[in-house]
DNA sequence: TCCATCTTAGCAAACGTCCA
DNA sequence: TGGACGTTTGCTAAGATGGA
């Protein structure tokens, strides 16, 4: 059964032992994030473990907007003791400040303004960063939570292959963009530092970019976390909620119809249970064991099935299950097609395996059959 | 009701091909 | 050339089925 193309044939496949993950330093835990105090800029950032390329004694090297930078870390720990000795060293600040600037305080109400936004601001990413902090603090309890009716409970602890994938893409992603999303906290809170921009435009500009910074983080958090509960195969038809879109105004047909068969009403336990069902309807036994799921490839021996059936399985699926289709995308890549391939496989193998066993049955029943003549 | 066997689905790993 | 992606293969777990 090579059937990838005709041209080339696999070696016998090796047996390995499987690997069970055992966590043999659960109970060592390491700091999430530092504080770090970089002394070029005169400014505190608050950093997930995973920006630091390197430690050395306290000082920390790390990369930031593709930038390298070194800085000395004043706390390590939790996000939230991280931030709590920012804060203490925000009010330390403030209160030098304020000693030492009572004679400029008329001059500078406006900067004040300005630099109160900007805390605000600042303050807002930290809040919000906390949260995704507290999220990423153990995504595979995530991914545990989700209901699973499925077999396998045991084993919901390990990623699965696509899930490994994503995370690799995203770190990766991370550190090519400078880490600028959720593990990317630079937070520039030195008065001092602010003292020095010479006018109200630099300011303005200033908090006009961390803005700028900020959506772009709330996106790229928004669409990761998109993928990283798209990866979960944990996910049934009872929390496809993140596929839904609540705000939609579509109004979901109740008939997706094939030579008069209203696919919809096809009962299945699930989504993949309903669409192997419909794979049922739409597709003969002989295509669904010759073919492999559209759109297919050029190099791939075996022809994608019919694409206007498969079309109509999908809108079957999209309306039984109230899926909305922005995001059917990501529902079909990460959670349907990998069990509908799987199916198509199934389909072939049952068969083979059928012809199997027939043939070592009827093998034995002449065995049998041959060894007792002296009966007749 | 129990037990053996079959069926079905899920998963990991190996492998081939494509593409940036 | 390595990563992404799809396919194949080997294996496991759990449900379904049928006979004793």
């Amino acid at each position: 059964m090579m059937a990838t193309t005709t041209t080339f044939s696999r070696d016998k496949r090796s047996q390995n032992p499987r690997k069970v993950f055992s966590p043999s330093t659960a109970s060592v835990s390491l700091p999430t994030h530092y504080l770090i105090y970089m002394e070029d800029t005169v400014s505190f950032l608050i950093v997930a473990r995973t920006s630091i390329k390197y430690i050395q004694g306290q000082m920390a090297s790390l990369i930031i907007n593709k930038k390298k930078l070194v800085g000395e870390i004043v706390v390590s720990g939790t996000f939230v003791r991280c931030q709590t000795e920012l804060n203490k060293i925000q009010k330390t600040s403030q209160s030098m400040d304020e000693d030492s600037n009572e004679s400029e305080s008329e001059n500078c109400q406006l900067d004040e303004d300005a630099r109160s936004v900007e805390k605000d601001q600042e303050n807002n990413k930290i809040q919000d960063f906390g949260e995704e902090s507290e999220a990423e603090k153990s995504p595979d309890e995530n991914f545990n939570n989700r209901s699973s009716n499925k077999k396998r409970k045991s084993q919901s602890s390990y990623l699965s292959q696509s899930k490994k994938r994503l995370k690799r893409r995203i770190l990766d992603e991370n550190i090519d963009n400078g880490s600028d999303n959720e593990e990317e906290i630079a937070l520039c809170l030195a008065p001092k530092k602010c003292k020095n921009l010479s006018n109200k435009d630099d300011r303005l500009k200033s908090i006009e970019n961390k803005m700028d910074d900020f959506n772009q983080c709330m996106k790229k958090m928004s669409h990761s976390m998109r993928q990283m509960a798209s990866y979960s195969n944990k996910i049934t038809s009872h929390n496809l909620d993140i596929y839904r879109d609540p705000n939609s105004q579509e109004n979901f047909t109740d008939k997706v119809d094939h030579n008069g068969t209203n696919l919809v009403i096809i009962v299945g336990r699930d989504f993949g249970d309903f669409a192997r069902k419909v794979m049922r309807v739409l597709y003969s036994e002989e295509e669904r064991k010759t073919h492999i799921l559209p759109p297919g490839r050029p190099h791939l021996s075996r022809k994608p099935l019919d694409s206007n059936r498969f079309a109509l399985l999908n809108d079957a699926v999209r309306v039984k299950y109230r899926l909305s289709k922005h995001l059917y995308d990501d529902f079909f890549k990460y959670h349907l097609r990998p069990k509908l391939s799987d199916f198509l496989v199934e389909e072939r193998r049952r068969e083979s395996n059928t012809i199997v066993r027939n043939q070592a049955k009827s093998v034995v029943s002449q065995i049998a059959t041959q060894s007792q003549p002296g009966e007749e």
